[in-house]
Order: structure tokens, then C-alpha cells, then sequence
RNA sequence: GGGUCUGUAGCUCAGUUAGUUAGAGCGCACCCCUGAUAAGGGUGAGGUCGCAGGUGCAACUCCUGCCAGACCCA
């Protein structure tokens, strides 16, 4: 047998089956880093229209989740892809560096600041702590891919950003959003500091609890309001009864909260004498009569705890709490009236369905004071102990008062009830001893004093929020939310820089001016500068006039402020962005504080776009947690599967709803990936020999077949560009997917082979097979190159013809538009796929197995057959099969036995049979004019002049 | 408890303004090939569209309730 295999074109590529990510990748990464690929980009792309993503900066601390995979390589296939698209879309990554964890984790090694370590020192010691998670985190994010300018982050405590943080500060100041306020915080007696709710732990307390009368001040305007006409004579009192577990509270008591729809009830009672006081005289009279307003729910059990026997009671009137708004009742023992309010914090699971409210010593307590307008006068200093000019418990430490209070109510009548209670009460977790809550001066962006929600509400609907729902949450948010308390009593922050006159507690007049003098000190010092001022050296001579406010802000301000503190010195990173991308979780976080933050400076949105992605839960749709053992973590599959097939599974995934991820998802996944890695390889193997330059065949003059295929890729790219485009990137996988599978494996690929194996190399045909695959490699590359970035680079390189670098410093490639044709590919295709099933019933009859040994014979009505006739003798190239004859069928013919009417076209019938040719030993067809040619016996025609003649020609398949 | 969402085959996703028998790919089963070979091709079986009501001639599509799940609040 001659040696005829020596004679056709096999796939030939060094482009290896065997991805081997996890070994692979990190050398991709090295060459990406000194090649220096991102800079050059920048290079590249310097002048043309730019695209901002703007990083929202992780928090420096622990090691990364799926969940921050899941959003860089969201990021980086956005980035990516804008700049195929011809953008210059630089990407400036970025991290969140001060705040409390990080506090927390070095004490945990050195101590409070104060101790071992003094404040300074302290500062240092989180500046180095977030300086090595950022390394530790930058190491895992380069892991995935993602492209940026890693060299150059930006960092929330580079002085430079401090400083800049600083002068925004400053012009928030000058806008007249800040004020300073005062607000309940949980605070330590032991500490003498504020303790943040990571802080708290909760533990069993025993507490005294007080059932405490507060008497109506004009009877009248009570039954009025309730409707009913004043009895014979006065009850001795009418009160509302409020019930505490803190009665040290009391003496800042400024109102009384009642549910606005629970029912509520006034009981006619023997007239109570305090517990332990002198028992009062059976009632005989009205005067000897208690008017008592209680929760109706809980009433029986109130009038237990008072030792009346609910018999005893009689109902007066009966009513919903916000019939009682604004009523006026008498403090217990102070000498000032405080108004019934309504809350939806009042429930019926405890109590008296009165709410003894203290706007400076509960955080339901002061919102809901807020909305009255309530005073928040907070009596206790920062020691525990009262004030030295409130009455009665003068210098007392809070739990010394309690039975102070206790007797006082005793003896001016005003306590019903006095009981040890046992419940769960916030603990320092240090010190395991009780917290108060007690308000403390803040200071506060208002929300309203110039417009600010307003402002956001306005500029909201100038966003383009993906999913669109962003727009109804964000919205929402602003609209409920309290003015912003952006002051915190915390060490490593970025400070807040005012001066307060100590008697006045004004701001110092030029405190705008000072805060910029503050931030050229910050911006070489660090927030170290302003801890460490003497204030003499900006304030002179009245320095000692004045406090330095030791308050940092809230971290929600340092991240909020990164538009402004980014952009200063990074001119790539213009303001407003054209997109922020982050976690739902955002919307309540660096959306919210962002878009606050840039209102409050400029009046405008910080973003253009802000799309949002869900959380990763399991395959059953739950979140991550340790206790479940769902957690999967991202560092473990790239050392198995590899960094582009997570890429691959968070682009297959919508983002707009949780993603799950399993073992099994990832598996699927992994599939995919080998499936398209495949498609590439089988195209570079058919690409070898192939030079663009050289062997390109215009598009007009290619076999028909190839043109098709042509089509296929030029719509399915404006289909990928257009959701590139619309951030619709699972899409954009299926679609791929799809066409590697259905349009190339199933059907464009293996026609083919018959052409680029057999025909000579150089033949036109052959060469416009390499044209249209060449054009589709070059097509599919880009289209994959944000997603597998790993994997489209290595392809790079196996492309034949010059080309740039890196696939990222190319744009979308231009396919070729084949001309209009008159072929009719959805039925001839429609055709092949009624074929291939006729074929397969061969084969399970065992009459044949590969479909080169079928022969097929379509019969057709008259014009069912045009599209088949079409193809003339190439239709068997197309159907596979060494013979496809195409015979008419005249109108009113009775059908023939044995065929099969086609399912996709009326008209047309299949008979499938063995084909009985013999077999050409070089292309595999069954033919009958195998042998013909002496010279060549085991060769069909086609073949011998193939091998040793002119070349067979091809139009169509 | 409140706000914003989600629920279509084992998996990932499509399902246009409600309009014939709900689609695709993967996976699975079976078959074939051995010139993409730790590849490739073919055929096939899988869904009462979370559940229950309701409005329409007609509902996966609209309304209500319930169940399950996610995020943010309380």
C-alpha cells in the first residue's frame, strides 16, 4: 500500500491539549508583569475615548473569598473588554485601609493603644498591619487575571489620601453640611470610651425594674381625646405606666411612646399604694380610684404584678395609641412635662405597652426622638456618674442611683411595681462589664439642612443602575435614612480636624482655613500630624481657649471620599466615573456613602452607572458558612482547575441574582472550558502552514461553505460586542459555547476536514477553509480574551501572523462581510440534520458506522429541492457521505417504499442505504471509481488528482 | 417584622407586547469513529415553568396569598 497519509494535512499545532492552568498561569503572570502589559496598554491607548471603572477598595484585612473573586474578575472582564472595544479604560485598584477590625487585630497582638503601645505607636502598628494585608490580598487578586495597575494602588491611609480626605472634609464644612450633635452610643464605664457593636457581647444581667406612673397633665384634653365624659368625681390620677429595666434612666426621660395601632385600654382601679409604703384605705370614693392606661395585651398581667385581681379592674374606654399623640404628662420627679409620642418599636412582648423613652441612653430611643424633636440632655459623664447639677443623684455612679431612684418614686407615689429581672444586657467584651448607652457629642452630615437627600433623590435617576431594582433600593435607602453620624471615638482613622471653643462649644471661626493648613501637615505626616499638633502652632495665643476634637471618621467617609481622594492624584481616574461595581450589599455602603459624599461636594452623582452583582451561595441556594462546610474558596481552585475556569464560572453566571457555586457547577464548567480550549487547538492545528498575509483568500471568492461560516461569526460577534456592551456576559458564554459546539464542532469543523486533510495545501479551496477559521480564531480570541484571559493569551501566541504583544492590546478583529448569497444554509442544514438521523438508524441496524459509509439519495418534489440541487455533487461534502444523489419527484408520484419523509422540509424524502463502493484509501470516501487510474488503484479520481493531477475545485462545502 | 430581589429540565441559561406540542448547551444513556484521540461525531431520554388561588377566549408570562432562598434594615 503506498504511503499515502504522508500526503494529507493533519492538524499540526504546539498549542497543547492539556490546559494545566494551575502549573501554566503563574507564568503567564510573570511575562504579563515584565512585559509590563498593563503600562503598555496605557500606552496604547492614550487619546481615545476613556472608560472609568472606579474600584471600590476591599477592606485590607483577611485573606480573599470567592466573593472578592467574584468582583475583580466581574471588574477586569469589563475593564477588558471596553478596551477591545476601543476604549482606554485604565483600571486603579484599590484598598480600604483604616477602621475598626484592623484596630481590633492589632490589639489582639499588642494591646490597647495606651498600653504597651501609645496611640502613635499604635498607628504605626495598623498602618503596618494593612500594609501587609494589602500585599497578602494584591498576591490573589493578580492570581485571577485581572489586569491593573497593582504597582500603584490606591490606599486609604497613604497620607496623600488622608490629606485629600481631609480638604474634602473641609469643603463639606464650608457647604454647611456638618454639625455637631449628640447621640447614644454604647460606652464602657471601665474604658471610659465608646465601644463600637463588635465590642459588645451579651450576657445575663439582673436588673431592677420599675413599673412607673406617669400622671396626664390636663385630664380634660384626655377624655376628650378618648371620647368620653368626665366622671362624677376625679380618679385620684390618670397615668400612663411605663415600664423599665434601667431606672437610672429616668431622670432623661423626655417622652413616652405608645404603638401607634395597638390597642389600648384605660382600667378603673383600687386606688395602689407604692410596694412597701403605708397601704392606703380600702376605695370608698372616686378620689381613692386609679385611672390606669395599659396595652390591652398586657394588661392582666400588668395588674398582677400590682396585686389587683383583674376582677377588680373596670374598663373605661378602650382606644388605638395614636389617639394619645401629644399628650402631656407629668415627669415623675422632676419638675417638667414630657408628651406622648408614637414608635414602632413598642411591642407587646414585655412591659406595659408604654415606652419609657430616653433619647440619650437608647438608640431606638434617640430615632424615634429625632422625629419629635426631643431633647437629647445626657446627665451622665463619661465616669458613670451623674452630673454634678442633676437633682437628686448628684455625682452617683449609674448602679448606686438605682435604689436611689427606687425610694424616690417610693416616696412621691410614683411606683407600682419594684422587681429584680433577669435578661440579656450588652456586656465590654473586655472588661465583661455592664455598657450604658449614653449620648455623647458627634458630629453629623445632615441630610437635610442644604438639601442633601434632596440632591441624591434628584441625581438617583440619572444612573443607569444594573439591574435596574439598584435604582428602587438606593432610592429607598435615602430617603429613610437619619443624618449621617460620621464621628467615631477610635484611634486609627483619619481625624476629624476641628477646633471647639470650651466654653462655647463653637467651632473655631476659621475652622475651614485651619482644616486645609491640617491637611498640608497630613499630607506629609500622616494622620500622625494632627494627633500630634500643639494647637499653638495654628491657633496662637487662644489655643488654650480651644479643644482639639479627637474624633476620627467613620470609615464609610474614607472610602465614600475615594472619587475625590483618587482623582487628585490620578488624572486617568476622572470624576464622575462611568461605573462603580460592588456587591448589593452596596447600596447601604459605598453607593450610599459615595453618592453622599460627591452630592455633598459637588452636587452630583460620583458615577454614571453602578452595576451591582449577588452574593455566592451554594448549589441549594444558601450563603457560605463555615457551619454548612459550603464554603469554597478561590485560592483552591486555581491550584486545581485554574484561575480562567472561575473566570469562566462567574461569566456563565448572571450576577443579578445570587451565584451559586458547587464541586459540580465548577466540574460543568471545567467541561466548557475544554470544550472551547479544544475549538481553539483544532483551529491552530488546521492553521498550520497557513500565513495571513500570504494565503488569504478574499472573502468573495471563498467556498461557499466557508462564507457561511463567516456569517455565523460576524452576527454572534455583534451579538458578544452588544453584551460586552450591556454587562450581559452570561450570555455571551452561551453563545460562544454554542457556536464552538453546534455551529463548529457539529457541523462547520468536521465538513471541513475532507477539504483541508485531502486537498492539496496550497489548493484555494484549502486556503479558504484556513481564510474563514484564520478570521475566526482571530474573531474568537477577542471574544474570549476578558473572560479566559489566560488561556486567549497562550492562544496569541499560537496565531499565525504579526501581531501586537498581548491579546489585550488589540480591538474586536474585523471579519470580512461575505456577500449575499443564494443558498439557503437554514434548510440545507435543516436537511443535513434529518440525514444524520436517517444515518444513525443505519447504524443502530449495524448496517454502517461511519456516516463515509452511507450513501443517500434525497427525492424531492418539485421546489422542495432547490436548496439541495444547489450544492450540485459537493452536497455529499456537506452531508458526510460518500454519495448524495438529489432525485426529482414528480408532482403526483406516488412515494417510493423505504423513505422517509424529512422532518424540516415538506416535500423532501430520505433514502439512507450502505454505500457498496469501494473504499479510497486516502480519503476514506466509498467510490466507484476507486482504481480507475492505474497508477493509483487504491485512490478514487478526486484523489489521484489531488495528489498527482491539477487539484479537484470546490464552490460550495 | 420592614425594604429590594430571586425561584423554567441533574447543571448553566433563553423564553419578544400573555397566543400553536416550553427552547439551547452541558451532563446523562446508547451508538459510531480512530486522520482533533485523556479528543471528535450522531441519536435519545429528561420540565404539571416553587406552591395555591384569581383575572382573561388564552397565563411560564398579569394580580393576590403562601413556601423557599439572598442582600440590607429593625
Amino acid at each position: 500500500m503506498a504511503d499515502y497519509k504522508q500526503t494529507i494535512n493533519l492538524p499540526k499545532t504546539d498549542f497543547p491539549m492539556k490546559a494545566d492552568l494551575a502549573q501554566r498561569e503563574p507564568k503567564m503572570l510573570e511575562r504579563w508583569e515584565s512585559q509590563g502589559t498593563y503600562a503598555q496598554l496605557r500606552e496604547l491607548a492614550r487619546g481615545r475615548p476613556r472608560f472609568v471603572l472606579h474600584d471600590g477598595p476591599p477592606y485590607a484585612n483577611g485573606v480573599i473569598h470567592i466573593g472578592h473573586a467574584v468582583n475583580k474578575i466581574l471588574k477586569d472582564i469589563i475593564v477588558k473588554s471596553r478596551g477591545l472595544d476601543g476604549f482606554d479604560a485604565p483600571y486603579v485598584p484599590g484598598w480600604d485601609c483604616h477602621g475598626l477590625p484592623i484596630e481590633l487585630a492589632v490589639e489582639k497582638k499588642h494591646g490597647r493603644p495606651g498600653g504597651k503601645l501609645d496611640a502613635a505607636q499604635f498607628r504605626a502598628a495598623c498602618r503596618q498591619f494593612a500594609a501587609e494585608q494589602v500585599a497578602l490580598q494584591r498576591t490573589d487578586f493578580k492570581r485571577l487575571g485581572v489586569l491593573g495597575d497593582w504597582e500603584r494602588p490606591y490606599l486609604t491611609m497613604d497620607p496623600q489620601y488622608e490629606a485629600q480626605q481631609i480638604r474634602a472634609f473641609g469643603r463639606i464644612l464650608r457647604n454647611n453640611h456638618v454639625y455637631k450633635g449628640a447621640k447614644p452610643v454604647h460606652w464602657c464605664i471601665d474604658c471610659r470610651s465608646a465601644l463600637a457593636e463588635a465590642e459588645v457581647e451579651y450576657e445575663e444581667k439582673t436588673s431592677m425594674a420599675v413599673d412607673v406612673p406617669f400622671v396626664v397633665v390636663d385630664a380634660a384634653d384626655f377624655l376628650r381625646r378618648l371620647g368620653i365624659a368626665a366622671p362624677p368625681a376625679a380618679p385620684a390620677r390618670v397615668a400612663l405606666l411605663i415600664w423599665t429595666t434601667t431606672p437610672w434612666t429616668l431622670p432623661a426621660n423626655a417622652a413616652v411612646a405608645l404603638g401607634a395601632e395597638l390597642d389600648y385600654a384605660v382600667y378603673e382601679v383600687p386606688r395602689i399604694a407604692a410596694p412597701g409604703a403605708e397601704s392606703a384605705a380600702a376605695a370608698t370614693s372616686p378620689a381613692d380610684l386609679d385611672w390606669l392606661v395599659l396595652a390591652e395585651g398586657l394588661a392582666e398581667s400588668c395588674l398582677a404584678r400590682y396585686g389587683i385581681d383583674p376582677a377588680q379592674a373596670r374598663v373605661v374606654a378602650r382606644f388605638k395609641g395614636e389617639t394619645l399623640e401629644g399628650l402631656r404628662l407629668q415627669h415623675p420627679f422632676h419638675a417638667r412635662e414630657v408628651p406622648v409620642i408614637l414608635g414602632e418599636h413598642v411591642t407587646l412582648e414585655t412591659g406595659t405597652g408604654a415606652v419609657h423613652t430616653a433619647p440619650a441612653h437608647g438608640q431606638e430611643d434617640f430615632a424615634v426622638g429625632q422625629r419629635y424633636g426631643l431633647p437629647v440632655e445626657c446627665p451622665v459623664a463619661g465616669d458613670g456618674r451623674f452630673v454634678p447639677d442633676t437633682p437628686f443623684v448628684a455625682g452617683q455612679k449609674v448602679e448606686e442611683s438605682v435604689p436611689v431612684i427606687v425610694e424616690l418614686l417610693r416616696g412621691r407615689d410614683r411606683l407600682l411595681a419594684a422587681a429584680k429581672y433577669v435578661h440579656s444586657y450588652p456586656h465590654c467584651w473586655r472588661h465583661k462589664s455592664p455598657v450604658i448607652f449614653r449620648a455623647t457629642a458627634q458630629w453629623f452630615i445632615s441630610m437635610d439642612r442644604q438639601g442633601l437627600r434632596a440632591h441624591a433623590l434628584r441625581d438617583i435617576e440619572g444612573v443607569q443602575w444594573t439591574p435596574d431594582w439598584g435604582q428602587q433600593r438606593i432610592t429607598g435607602m435615602i430617603e429613610n435614612r437619619p443624618d449621617w453620624c460620621i464621628s467615631r471615638q477610635r484611634t486609627w482613622g483619619v481625624p476629624i480636624p476641628l477646633f471647639v471653643h470650651r466654653t462655647s462649644g463653637e467651632l473655631h471661626p476659621r475652622s475651614a482655613e485651619l482644616i486645609d493648613q491640617v491637611a498640608e501637615r497630613v499630607a506629609v505626616g500622616g494622620i500622625d500630624a494632627w494627633f500630634a499638633l500643639d494647637p499653638a502652632e495654628l491657633l496662637g495665643t487662644a489655643a488654650d481657649d480651644y479643644d482639639k476634637v479627637t474624633d476620627v471618621m467613620d470609615v464609610w467617609a474614607d472610602s465614600g471620599l475615594s472619587f475625590e481622594c483618587v482623582g487628585a492624584s490620578r488624572p486617568e481616574v476622572g470624576q464622575p466615573a462611568d461605573l462603580y461595581l460592588e456587591g448589593s450589599d452596596q447600596h447601604r455602603g459605598w453607593f450610599h456613602s459615595s453618592l453622599l459624599m460627591s452630592e455633598a461636594l459637588n452636587e452630583r452623582a460620583p458615577y454614571r452607572g453602578v452595576l451591582t452583582h449577588g452574593f455566592t451561595v451554594d448549589d441549594k441556594g444558601r450563603k457560605m458558612s463555615k457551619s454548612l462546610g459550603n464554603v469554597i474558596a478561590p485560592q483552591k481552585i486555581m491550584q486545581s482547575l485554574g484561575a480562567d475556569v472561575l473566570r469562566l464560572w462567574v461569566a456563565s453566571t448572571d450576577y443579578a441574582n445570587e451565584m451559586s457555586v458547587s464541586d459540580e457547577i465548577l466540574r460543568r464548567m471545567s467541561d466548557s472550558y475544554r470544550r472551547m480550549r479544544n475549538t481553539f487547538r483544532f483551529l491552530l492545528g488546521n492553521l498550520a502552514g497557513f500565513e495571513p498575509q500570504r494565503d488569504t483568500v478574499p472573502v468573495a471568492q471563498m467556498v461557499a461553505l466557508d462564507q457561511w461560516a463567516l456569517a455565523r461569526a460576524h452576527s454572534l460577534q455583534d451579538e458578544v460586542i452588544a453584551a460586552y456592551r450591556s454587562y450581559d456576559f452570561h450570555l455571551i458564554y452561551q453563545k460562544v459555547h454554542n457556536f464552538c459546539v453546534v455551529d463548529l464542532g457539529g457541523c462547520y469543523l468536521d465538513v471541513t476536514k475532507d477539504r483541508l486533510y485531502t486537498m492539496a495545501a496550497s489548493s484555494p479551496a484549502r486556503r479558504s477553509a484556513q481564510t474563514a477559521m484564520w478570521h475566526i480564531a482571530e474573531a474568537m480570541v477577542r471574544w474570549l480574551a476578558p473572560v479566559l484571559s489566560f488561556t486567549c493569551e497562550e492562544v496569541w501566541d499560537h496565531l499565525p501572523g504579526a501581531r501586537v504583544q498581548s491579546v489585550f492590546h488589540a480591538t474586536w478583529h474585523a471579519l470580512p462581510t461575505p456577500p449575499a448569497t443564494s443558498i439557503d444554509w437554514p434548510a440545507l442544514l435543516g436537511l443535513r440534520g434529518d440525514v444524520l438521523r436517517e444515518l444513525e438508524r443505519l447504524r443502530e441496524a449495524g448496517r454502517i458506522g461511519a456516516p463515509l459509509q452511507a450513501s443517500v439519495e434525497l427525492l424531492c418534489a418539485p421546489e422542495a429541492g432547490a436548496p439541495l440541487a444547489a450544492l450540485g455533487d459537493e452536497l455529499r461534502f456537506l452531508l458526510i457521505t460518500s454519495e448524495a444523489r438529489v432525485s426529482p419527484l414528480p408532482a403526483g408520484a406516488p412515494v417510493p417504499e423505504g423513505v422517509v419523509a424529512a422532518a424540516s422540509r415538506p416535500g423532501v424524502w430520505i433514502r439512507a442505504t450502505p454505500c457498496g463502493a469501494p473504499k479510497c484509501v486516502r480519503c476514506w470516501h466509498q467510490r466507484v471509481d476507486v482504481g480507475r487510474d492505474p497508477a493509483h488503484p487504491e485512490l478514487c479520481l478526486r484523489c489521484v488528482s489531488n495528489v498527482d493531477g491539477p487539484g479537484e475545485t470546490r464552490q460550495f462545502a
